[in-house]
DNA sequence: ACCAAACTTTGATCTGGATCAAGCTTTCGG
DNA sequence: CCGAAAGCTTGATCCAGATCAAAGTTTGGT
């Protein structure tokens, strides 16, 4: 009797039916033998290292990726040299959707830590989506989905303050967190101060401050890049119509 | 012989084949076979007046609508009652985008004066992209560029100073009505000063005052909500990088 | 034509967050 | 294990745009 074969996990542990982030991905809502043709044109590139890009703004828009594991920014370069971050981006999540409509990538993407995803060429999804109603709907729902969260930013930025801003921002990345399995309640930034800065529309200085504001009036637990909510309603409340929040109240 | 048969132009007007902005609205690229399947199912209400709304936020979603005349704001209700405007809209686009991913309009739309829509009805207008693959492109295409768009208004919101964010707003304006068939050069604002404001995350005195200084420095000829750009060179000037544009050289 | 309501302009003052500045802490290459 | 660079915090000052205030102007209803 041969000896068991051992599993090959740089295989195994990739196919889209067994990936940790199905539900929030493409195959959300196919059946299995979807799902194996989906699998069927996804290319998987080997793991980016932090800093590096997945694509360029201005490259040639050949494919979508999806997030397998790690995460990422995406941010726009002015051409006077100035550059905006448009977003963080979680495993499940797609990129590149702005560039179909264009032909070429609207922003760069680039990891914020080690980072693993599946290339989508976007010439054979679409064909395959004509041929299958429900990864064409899904399709759909995740652009459709993509605009309601770039308009939720704009509010963001719209007339909130920087405390407000700040708490809106973390308040979302736990409930992300939370629906990748992870704690809504502790969790690593993989993102610089700098970073969240030029999201939000503040300056670094402003958001360490903030942090610090929301440290000392026992909102949150800040460890560096470690953030641990303890006061969620209270963050809450800061992230929504700050009605005059002194904040400190005793001393 | 019979007297001709006058023409009906309630009817004639509005075919997707006959209409003005079929460039810019879904039919395009679509050959005249597909297109009239597509205008099978639209479905044409009668006018709105301005300030009468065409989806209220939280409505349930059932169609897109593609604008045929006039223009439309839309715009989100916070909780708290406070009012946000994400967009204005011209003919050509559709709106409606961002309910598709959750069943339910994300924000309300209303018209600024007298619009008229085509309602296309989401089920159906599915379907019918199921068969017609230049359809459906075309579907992807435009869901695709409103994130485009979207992600720009962010950048506008993100870092820009006063100056640069109505620049920025008239420039685009003014394209978008070039595309249109109207001059570039002069156009009539459908949206008040307040509007303008909220859309920018600016005061309307703010606006305002970036107005008359605008025309101050004859870059621009204001008439209440008529606009002519005298000096687009300047304009295009003030929307970029703001190097400390002192803007008034001479008294 | 008239009055009220809605919209716009302009001025004076105030303030939240930017900018400038200086140290501190962590990380990482050699 | 050391030194330099990158990242973060905290303090002091400044300013663009918000806010407060007061007219002026257009629009629309009766």
């Amino acid at each position: 009797m041969p000896v068991k074969k051992v599993i090959d996990f740089s295989t195994v542990k990739v196919a889209c039916r067994q990936c940790s982030v199905q539900q929030l991905c493409l195959p959300q809502g196919l059946d299995a033998a979807d799902i194996e043709r989906l699998d069927g044109l996804v290319r998987r590139p080997s793991p980016l290292r932090r800093g590096e890009y997945l694509f360029r703004q201005g490259d040639r828009f050949r494919s979508l990726y999806a997030i397998r594991s790690g995460s990422f920014k995406t941010h726009h370069l002015g051409e006077d040299g100035s550059e905006r971050v448009l977003g963080f981006h979680l495993p499940g999540e797609l990129l590149g959707l702005a560039g179909l409509g264009s032909g070429r990538y609207r922003a760069s993407a680039s990891a914020l830590d080690t980072a693993a995803v599946c290339a989508l060429p976007f010439d054979r999804l679409q064909a395959l989506a004509e041929d299958l109603p429900s990864l064409n709907r899904q399709l759909y729902r995740i652009l459709s989905r993509r605009i309601s969260g770039d308009q939720e930013a704009l509010l963001l930025l719209g007339d909130k303050s920087a405390q407000e801003r700040l708490a809106t921002f973390l308040l979302n990345l736990s409930q992300r967190f939370e629906q990748r399995g992870f704690s809504a309640r502790e969790f690593n930034l993989s993102m610089s101060r700098q970073d969240i800065a030029n999201y939000l529309g503040l300056t670094l200085e402003t958001v360490s401050r903030m942090f610090s504001q929301f440290q000392k009036d026992g909102v949150l637990d800040v460890d560096r890049r470690l953030i641990r909510i303890v006061n969620r309603g209270h963050l809450t409340k800061a992230a929504g119509a700050c009605l005059t929040e002194t904040s400190s109240a005793t001393y």
